[in-house]
DNA sequence: AAATAAGTTTCATATTATGAAATTTATAAC
DNA sequence: GTTATAAATTTCATAATATGAAACTTATTT
């Protein structure tokens, strides 16, 4: 591993929605490294336009960031097809749907849209949470024994009130959520969000990532509950087909 | 200047959306160094979250990508902003627009929205272009001397037929940009295509941004052309308002 | 089954990053 | 306007680390 590699990754780390200008002491304190050291760093980092160097001698991140991010978007062809049929999705209710794909023990989010009436929900594209609190999550990990180590090495950690923390009662849901073909979220990642989610195939017919459809507890249970499900269901089945899956 | 992470830099900036998926030989060739240091950078990148190793151990860009990009958009309050009031901009016309921002004598999209018939533009979120041959970017001259300075420093080359590669000319143009207000890309940077843009300015009264609306030289020189030009200005001083300006 | 090509690991050496200290720059206090 | 303070930046000798040739492993093709 090359060290001062991981330590410009720690470096464009520190800077977050929270903290979006650092001066190089801030930096220097927050990783514990020497201020020649990290500025060393900053520099090479300004130079390539991964951050930049304000007015009054801080830093930002650069633009270099959205240049790489956006073929993050372009290599993942489940991005551009899945598009349209997530915005058919939240048009005909009112909630938060997202996209999440497995990585490291956690659920990844790879795309967030909301419809326009939505309550805020706290997470962005590229942030994570614990596969096993979340609906996404727990379709990945019902349908990816990998997954499902990899999860469980990790331990379970209490997240909202109903969190699944227990190894044999999360394996009993998994088996739930593969007889049901979608799993539900109720409370176990944050507190008044109830999400549903179904699984999304690759042409080889792997579980690759998750839809779900999130929000308030109240609504999500409400009349349309059954009608919510289907659509879930319905556009997952919709992406799969587009990644070119055929049902067997 | 940091070698190693410079190096990291370039393997970074190696994928793109023609070449999602890399080898590490075909890195090393790339970049003339030796597969096994590329081999080292890239199991850091890996690390990181920076890059994923696919099964048939090739590369591809990681999630990591899309988190700090997320922290990216976050730090330019423009950003959130402005994208209410660019989608109304489309929804009125047939077109694309784009907020673009000064960067190293070129300027950098920050945004590009496309109402839904628009014919496709070489621009994406992240993407360069000269400053001097782009509507958004001769606002942004217009306002900046600092940025004309460096622009006229790395000279003037040809983009497309109507390209202004000379200096005197570069600087009349931009004399009557502000004097009307906006500025005009007629087959100046892509053939075919015509673009109208209008500063966006901070609570101190600096032009930090352009937005524009590009679409065919056809339509864009239309029976509407005057409510375009009346609309793309009204969006930017809007969105100028949005950021704290207040008009004298 | 052999051949080929690419990915990966090892390790001695040369290169390079490191951090203490000095210097410069900007800001705050008087 | 001067001094004080704090942070950013630069320098440089030294310790640490990246480097690439070569060996090895793995996968694919013939």
């Amino acid at each position: 591993m090359i060290e001062s590699v991981k330590k410009a990754c720690y470096i464009i780390s520190c800077f977050s929605s929270e903290e979006p200008v650092l001066g190089n002491a801030e930096i220097a304190g927050k990783l514990g490294m020497s201020p020649s050291t990290t500025h060393h760093l900053i520099s090479t980092l300004c130079n390539e336009g991964v951050l930049m160097r304000d007015k009054d001698r801080r830093y930002r991140l650069g633009w270099k960031l959205l240049e790489w991010n956006n073929n993050v978007m372009f290599q993942q062809d489940i991005y551009d097809k899945a598009i349209p049929l997530v915005k058919d999705l939240i048009s005909r209710f009112i909630g938060t749907a997202h996209i999440g794909m497995f990585d490291k023990g956690e659920v990844v989010f790879v795309l967030k849209i909301s419809s326009q009436e939505a309550s805020p929900i706290h997470t962005y594209i590229g942030s994570r949470k614990p596969a096993y609190a979340t609906s996404t999550g727990k379709v990945l990990l019902a349908y990816n024994n990998d997954y499902l180590k990899e999860t469980i090495e990790r331990g379970l950690s209490q997240q909202a009130p109903n969190t699944i923390t227990n190894i044999e009662k999360l394996k009993e849901d998994l088996k739930k959520v593969r007889d049901v073909g979608y799993s539900i979220s109720n409370n176990e990642n944050s507190t008044g969000t109830y999400a549903i989610a179904a699984p999304i195939l690759s042409y080889s017919g792997k579980t690759i990532a998750a839809v779900n459809l999130a929000g308030p507890v109240s609504y999500m249970q409400g009349s349309n509950q059954h009608m919510i499900r289907q659509s879930v269901i319905k556009t997952a089945d919709s992406i799969s087909k587009e990644l070119g899956y055929i049902e067997v």
